[in-house]
DNA sequence: CTACGCGGGA
């Protein structure tokens, strides 16, 4: 009892309070280095073994302390099958501090090693990643050098907390101590960067002047480069692979898929499962998956069905999976069937299947299911709601049009609304008219977060429904004095192989001439059949003639004019924006799909919209 | 005088 009492007390003081570095060195005889005899770890190897609980960790603890048979296995072998229980590792983590200043501790080994182990259960640890970096410093104030193995576990830790500097000192760390050169160092070290805000490109340097590359070496850059939307260098390190003529492995494949799927690269992500299949890499659930979730993004949900349905095993992903990549094409009934069909397979549910669940009854105007699930979630299934539900859940009321409900809802809710939700509750406020809290709710926004540019959009946005122009320039200078840009539109064709690009307003290189030809074309043969241009959705103070100018610019005017000139006619034509489709091109491209007669799939950065025979699946819902 | 290490999916 006292011993786990002693515990808390020493760990709060441990990690919250500074001095425990002093105590350390004023204290700090060196630490006895006795070596023990094998048998007397083994059984104490075999006896934590037994060990699932921090009450019989204290147990055996003082059963060996009293065999004298305490050697660093106590430590280890807890740490490696407890790992995930905090309080187990700051139990053994504070034998170690503390067992120099007691005299029954004398026996601990003092190494590498045991250091090691506990910095790596508190990399794997979710809330304490930053105890590891506190142990490495330990072991160093110890003067007990690093071996190669430390690296790893501390460079995942430093991963988690996503820190540059961190990841940088630990490099230049291992360098003095000469761990650089390894393989396994070097990996996780390019993926610790690759986590870091700002590190992919000194990743990508590592990565480059490494000697030998490995499949883990080409998935940490690759996914580093999805994973902070650079989707496009992750393909191009795959097509370098490609010409170098490497293999990559199964999670290599994983981490294509996902940068596929990001771009909707349809046709890539079908080479990549032929590549899987003709280089026998294995299909693993996870590839699987990875598959399911590229055709997902991709919108063709038959495709995801065919690979889902071929699969031996599914798991909450698989499932989970599907139901997103049909919640994304307002197929919201299908969604809430598999989603139910899933249930009678006594999969058990966790908290992103109901996102997905919940994103579907959204996106399908489903306010009363929703409601319902939303309330289920927690009742029936003891799912606590985490902020994405609650932001899900305001989605659904403002989709639906219900400002009040909306309003209520995040007035009531338990958890403090983030910026998120403030953002889709100006949203709502701004179609319905009540341009005063949009208004005050956007200021607040601007002040929490100075830097991020949609603040500044959305209130600029705003001024501009409100005829107050001088307003808006002002919002416009305020940008550009903290040196902050409007993120562009931008609309992507994948076309034979190659991925095309178009920036709203931007000059094209090759074929400028002919897509605005092309443009002024599209636009004459909607205008026959009736289209009106939405100058409204043009938030500029600019005469009407220059309003239908700027929409005929817009990023996805452009790349359809591309693939109806470039494409075979009567080919289905799929787009895939980074902003969400604005009101004159979503009513423009359903004449287009009746004028061409072609299919044209859009994504957006929420959902998908096909367009055909001059409607769209969305119901102009969306 | 051995035990410890890297990348991935909704």
């Amino acid at each position: 009892m006292l011993a786990q009492t002693l515990t808390r007390r020493i760990c709060s003081y441990l990690f919250k309070r500074k001095p425990i570095f002093q105590t350390f060195s004023t204290h700090s005889s060196p630490p006895q280095i006795i070596t023990n005899k094998r048998a007397a770890e083994q059984n104490s190897l075999s006896l934590l073994s037994t060990c699932n609980s921090l009450t019989k960790l204290t147990q055996i603890h003082a059963h060996l302390l009293k065999s004298g048979l305490l050697t660093n296995p106590l430590v280890l072998t807890k740490f490696s099958s407890t790992s995930s229980d905090l309080n187990s590792i700051d139990y053994a983590a504070s034998i170690v501090t503390w067992s120099h200043h007691d005299h029954s501790h004398a026996h601990l080994i003092y190494d590498a090693f045991l250091f090691n182990t506990i910095i790596r259960a508190y990399a794997q640890t979710d809330q304490s990643k930053h105890r590891a970096v506190f142990f490495y410093n330990l072991m160093l104030s110890h003067s007990i050098s690093p071996n190669k193995f430390t690296y790893p576990f501390l460079l995942k830790a430093s991963a988690g907390l996503e820190e540059l500097n961190l990841t940088r000192q630990i490099h230049g760390s291992a360098l003095k101590f000469g761990f650089d050169e390894d393989l396994y160092v070097q990996n996780t070290m390019v993926h610790a960067y690759c986590c870091c805000v700002g590190g992919v490109d000194i990743a990508r340097k590592v990565f480059d002047e490494m000697p030998k590359l490995s499949p883990v070496s080409w998935s940490a850059m690759i996914g580093g480069y999805s994973r902070v939307g650079r989707s496009v260098d992750a393909i191009d390190m795959f097509r370098r692979m490609q010409v170098g003529g490497i293999k990559g492995d199964e999670v290599t494949m994983i981490s294509v898929l996902s940068a596929c799927a990001d771009l909707g690269a349809l046709e890539l992500g079908r080479w990549v499962e032929f590549y899987i299949e003709k280089e026998r890499i294995p299909n693993t659930i996870e590839v699987c998956n990875a598959l399911v979730d590229m055709f997902a993004k991709c919108g063709d949900i038959e495709e995801a069905m065919r690979v889902f349905r071929n699969m031996k095993d599914r798991n909450i992903v698989s499932w989970t999976s599907v139901m997103v990549g049909m919640a994304m094409q307002g197929r919201g009934k299908e969604a809430v069937t598999f989603f139910e069909e899933m249930k009678s397979h006594g999969v058990a549910l966790d908290d992103v299947a109901f996102i997905g669940l919940l994103t579907a009854c959204s996106h399908a105007g489903m306010v009363k299911e929703g409601c319902c699930y939303f309330s289920s979630m927690t009742r029936e299934y003891g799912i606590v709601p985490k902020i994405e539900h609650y932001g899900c859940m305001v989605d659904l009321f403002s989709r639906a049009g219900q400002a009040k409900k909306a309003l209520e809802f995040v007035q009531e809710m338990p958890i403090e609304p983030n910026s998120v939700i403030w953002r889709t509750l100006i949203n709502v406020c701004r179609v319905q008219g009540d341009l005063a809290i949009s208004e005050c709710i956007s200021r607040r926004l601007i002040g929490d977060e100075p830097m991020h540019e949609s603040n500044y959009v959305l209130l600029s946005n705003i001024y501009a429904k409100m005829f107050r122009w001088e307003k808006k320039s002002n919002v416009r200078n305020l940008m550009e004095k903290k040196g902050i840009r409007k993120v562009p539109g931008c609309s992507m064709i994948e076309l034979n192989d190659q991925i095309y690009e178009f920036v709203s307003g931007d000059k094209m290189k090759d074929q400028y001439e002919e897509i605005h030809k092309m443009v002024d074309e599209m636009g004459r043969e909607m205008r026959r059949a009736g289209y009106v241009p939405t100058t409204s959705e043009v938030l500029l103070d600019i005469d009407e003639e220059d309003k239908e100018d700027a929409l005929n610019l817009h990023s996805e005017k452009l790349a359809i004019a591309f693939a109806l000139l470039n494409s075979r006619p009567g080919a289905p034509i799929r787009i895939v924006k980074n902003l969400r489709v604005c009101g004159d091109c979503h009513s423009a491209t359903k004449f287009i799909s009746k004028v061409y007669n072609r299919e044209i799939l859009v994504r957006d950065r929420k959902r998908f919209h096909r367009f055909r025979y001059g409607s769209c699946s969305c119901n102009d819902y969306w």
